[in-house]
DNA sequence: TTTATATGGTTAGAAGGCTAAACTTATGTT
DNA sequence: AACATAAGTTTAGCCTTCTAACCATATAAA
């Protein structure tokens, strides 16, 4: 970062990492919020960019790991294990269907349900995706100890609770 | 979450949360990385719940909270003190340059610099808004102590270092 | 001074996520 | 059996964010 001169301001970027502190002190109530949503940001971007190579997207991702363990959930089941809404699954799995990674199918006694199965190419990726996972979290992790890593595990998650309880109340 | 039965599968909602904790324990690896996704996505609804009955989008929020601070900023700087890309911010500004928030102008001397100013009802918001986002964050940490806070903190500034730096070697 | 390079802004297009609402099929009630 | 309600899927439309590419202006080099 040089110091360039902006000649009708007199703004630097330095002014800028100046005002950057300042901000982060002036505002510290919600800067956990931001750090959080930063994290969450470069995850998925370090994520993104290692399966890429493999020409599938982190949205891809996030179901195809729930169907390695089990496949046949309905597009519904699926939802609630992703934690994400059914128009989100919906057209994930439109994608991967066209993709041939899965395929949609309706089981006989049930004309309403409509279960995600896996395809071989589907299932092969498996073995490619999850180590770039396992990457990506070894890279977040670095330099810190396992008792760190869990305390933050186990504050993210009364977080969630936290926040899942103020959102049922507000209803 | 009553065990309906389903009838061809025998699957029911009681299998799915073991499934879920089953699929928690078979995966742990990349597990902290959906956390923190989760978190912040039920921070961001929180908040723009709270800020919807001012009309203003979270989106919105993220950049009036720096222009509060300090106004008159470029485009870029916004960019970079909100940590996204250019287009997002310059897709915010102009929704709220036509909401009445923000004024967009040139400054004499640069014709490419494009400053953001706020508007009296943009100064406005902040006395409504401000007080919101505290509460979320409050209710977030709700049975936390602050020397937790502040390790969670700790580790999610190393998280974002340790990413940063393996973007910056995968250039 | 002309040319090259860097910087800031803009456009276009896509991914991932959401809510609201429609539609279809199952399941209970009377 | 008829009706009402619940559950699952789908459609439509919005928000936030990104990358890639393009344009205009400033700055540096030749």
């Amino acid at each position: 970062m040089k110091p360039a001169k902006n000649a009708s301001t007199g703004a630097t970027a330095i002014d800028a990492e100046h005002l950057l502190r300042h901000w982060r002190e002036a505002v510290p109530n919600d800067r956990l919020a931001h750090l959080i949503r930063d994290v969450g940001r470069a995850q998925m971007r370090a994520l993104s960019e290692r399966l890429q190579a493999h020409g599938v997207s982190f949205g891809h991702w996030t179901f195809l790991r729930i169907l390695w363990i089990q496949d046949g959930l309905t597009q519904r089941e699926l939802s609630a294990l992703a934690g994400v809404m059914e128009p989100t699954t919906f057209a994930a799995v439109k994608a991967m269907e066209s993709m041939g990674l899965i395929e949609r199918r309706q089981l006989e006694g049930n004309r309403k349900n409509m279960h995600v199965f896996l395809t071989r190419s589907g299932k092969a990726l498996q073995r490619k995706l999850v180590p770039l996972a396992e990457e990506v979290n070894q890279v977040s992790v670095r330099g810190m100890s396992d008792a760190e890593v869990n305390q933050v595990r186990e504050a993210l998650l009364q977080m969630i609770e936290n926040l899942a309880a103020d959102a049922a109340s507000s209803i």
